[in-house]
DNA sequence: CGTCCAGGTCTAC
DNA sequence: GGTAGACCTGGACGC
């Protein structure tokens, strides 16, 4: 059982199954809510350190620790965003390097393509989103002949490549343990500059991760948000600057104002 | 059958 | 620093 902070975690039909590689082995672990928890269950028994690790997976793919009441009291006397308070806590793979190798399958290809690509990944990893390990060790052929990626397999598996070889940490962006890096100051400026920095990922990618990481300053403008801000905000066009400075007024949270004033009608 | 483009990025000016 | 062109893929569209 794991504890939930305030705030809602909403479960479709609710409880969420997610299939994951655990000490080696394949587990499909079960989330559903009970009353003020998150209870998580497993097929078959798990060891103490196998329950731990399904427990740190629980809080990473449900943000528990992420704390939105800066946010939440920001917009409290806001009549466009006091509906959002609770909502925000977007949901988020086992590891980082699952969000960003996904997020780069967002790229430059319609939805279908994306869910392909994923579906391929999966199937690669038997049911469960392939480690770096492994992706690093999967011919370029198979990036191209099965999975259909084109000009993202390669920098897929660069980056597998350089995380195999630990030569970056993704998961040491998360804000948890981002504090602790060397220059603690800017610490959004440096994760934003190690996102960008990996191939096949641009400011649409670097803010769309960002934003599953806890970082949420900056707006996801891609083919999709940009004409469905057009269209809710009843404007004839709408600049990226110009949409930018919409949501300035929501400081650090910006990026997560923009993205919730665009799915408001997702909540029912 | 050719062109366009979808939840962009990279390279070369 | 800002801006064209190329880029895998495949579904949608016009001819």
């Amino acid at each position: 059982m794991i504890f939930l902070p305030p705030g809602r975690v909403d479960l479709d039909d609710s409880s969420y199954t997610l299939t994951v590689r655990i000490g080696g082995r394949l587990r499909k672990l079960r989330f559903s809510a009970a009353g003020d928890r998150l209870a998580v269950a497993a097929d078959g028994k798990l060891l103490s350190a196998d329950a731990r690790e399904a427990r740190e997976i629980g809080v990473r793919v449900f943000r528990l620790n992420d704390d939105l009441s800066p946010f939440y009291a920001a917009i409290a006397d806001d009549p466009n965003m006091a509906w959002a308070i609770g909502a925000g806590r977007l949901l988020a793979s086992p590891t980082v390097f699952e969000d960003v190798v996904k997020t780069i399958c967002t790229t430059n290809c319609a939805w279908s393509a994306t869910t392909r690509m994923v579906g391929a990944l999966v199937e690669l990893g038997s049911g469960a989103f392939p480690d770096a390990q492994l992706l690093a060790k999967t011919p370029e052929r198979w990036f191209a002949d099965v999975a259909r990626m084109g000009y993202r397999g390669p920098y897929v598996r660069a980056v597998a490549r350089d995380v195999a070889r630990g030569h970056i940490d993704l998961e040491a962006l998360l804000p948890s343990r981002a504090a602790a890096l060397d220059h603690p100051e800017p610490i959004e400026a440096r994760v934003e500059e190690t996102l960008l920095a990996l191939p096949g990922v641009g400011p649409y990618a670097a803010a769309h991760i960002m934003q599953l990481l806890g970082y949420h300053h900056r707006l996801v403008l891609d083919s999709w948000t940009r004409p469905t801000y057009v269209k809710l905000a009843k404007k004839k066009r709408a600049a990226d600057t110009t949409i930018v400075r919409a949501f300035a007024r929501y400081g650090r949270y910006a990026g997560l104002a923009f993205w919730l004033y665009l799915t408001k009608e997702w909540m029912t």
